[in-house]
DNA sequence: ATGACGCGTGAAGAAGCCGTGAAGACGCCT
DNA sequence: AGGCGTCTTCACGGCTTCTTCACGCGTCAT
């Protein structure tokens, strides 16, 4: 059974998720401030969560955030007309997808349904396969897939940034996403990492590193793993 | 059954919209002021509001923005030749559509089927589809629909500009809207700016850029995107 | 007719971003 | 302590993207 997080603090927005929600048989957890959203999140590990950006305690999209520090939970985002730009900001600290209030609440359960549709079959434990290449993201290690030993290393932080990238494959994952999860929140703006280990794990696993096929970037978005 | 709220203080306009919709099978719901209006809406949950801009005790934009606090609804605006900027205003507060005083039965009622069936078949799975493209906003991908890998390629801001659209299906959305989403609120005067970038995106996206199908311009108020 | 206005188009300069090589700083191991 | 691997920092050249300008065309109103 799948569970729901659900993060508002209007009741009345809260009851009809819930009444809605539990009638599509989902379990419906709910919290109306970003603390207790962080406190659920750990207690009950849901398998969605639907957060909006509006909170009264914090910024929404600071708890987006703290939560992608330790948990791949798809999330889902709540955000009012008024404020396009949080919505963005939220995409870039983790989010998954985002809905735009007043939403409709058959658009908001097919989100719901997409989100994890998605994540279920994207749960990474398999070897991911591009090009030559053979990648286990669960052993860490990297082998051709022609069966000769591995011969490719990578360092720890090279694994960070490419568990970020290939966990989300053919999904563009922003600048800011990939820095907060491998350096954390306060290195959003040294751009100039990302281009130095994307330039490493290129050279290491692109045919044509200046060339790339599967590590492909984005200019002023971010960066998106081609499978 | 479709429900119609007709929100007019004229008594003879009223009563034609009554006639000309009951005869097409709507069931009809009438209010004279804005407060009536919103009270109906709450009570009577129709399906489109027909709402002129001309009301006795507030402005009819402050209706079109109140109700948008809380319903999803379309609206479909009435205004007077006089009052083209409070159309655009309407328009900006998310109003769907807006048609002219004297205005054409015939018109009007075309708008209501057409703001009605976009609504109902608002069943949203992810990926856009139009044309022969498939459109990924939260991926921020385009796709070929037959499985041609993908050759379109999207620059930051004319993700912005399309996303906008894209998330109103069918709507007119304002150019002024356009602006304060996609550069923000000190560049609504730029609409040079948007016709730059609606060029782009048509030569990416349309067979025929000179004559599009699905971005399409409204003289004077915005663009809409026609599935 | 004619002028004003809005829209579409092409082109070009400016700004910002990205890829690259290289070198210094840091921590861990022997 | 020394050496090694790894992370961080810097500088530069090239390219993408954004912004701005100029012009042609159609529509509408005078």
């Amino acid at each position: 059974m799948t569970r729901i997080l659900v993060v508002d603090d209007e009741p009345q927005i809260v009851r009809a998720l819930r009444i809605n929600l539990h009638a599509r048989q989902y379990q419906v957890v709910t919290a109306a401030t970003g603390a207790e959203a962080l406190q659920s999140a750990e207690d009950e590990q849901p398998d969605v969560v639907i957060l909006d950006l509006g909170l009264p305690d914090v910024d929404g999209v600071s708890v987006v955030r703290t939560l992608r520090q330790w948990s791949h939970v798809p999330i889902l985002v709540l955000s009012g007309r008024l404020h396009s730009t949080s919505k963005v900001e939220a995409l870039d600290a983790g989010a998954d997808d985002y809905v735009t209030k007043p939403f409709n609440i058959d658009e908001l359960l097919a989100r719901v349904r997409a989100v994890t549709r998605r994540h279920s079959s994207h749960e990474v434990t398999r070897p991911v396969r591009f090009g030559r290449w053979s990648v286990d993201l669960v052993d860490r290690r990297v082998d051709e897939i022609d069966g000769t030993p591995s011969v490719v290393h990578l360092t720890p932080t090279e694994w960070q940034l490419l568990d970020v990238l290939l966990r989300s494959p053919g999904r563009l994952v922003s600048q800011r996403q990939l820095l907060t999860q491998v350096w954390g929140p306060t290195f959003v703006e040294e751009t100039h990492y990302l281009r130095q280990y994307m330039k490493h794990l290129r050279r290491k696993l692109e045919d044509d590193p200046a060339r790339p096929q599967h590590l492909l970037t984005e200019p002023g978005m971010g960066y998106r793993f081609q499978p």
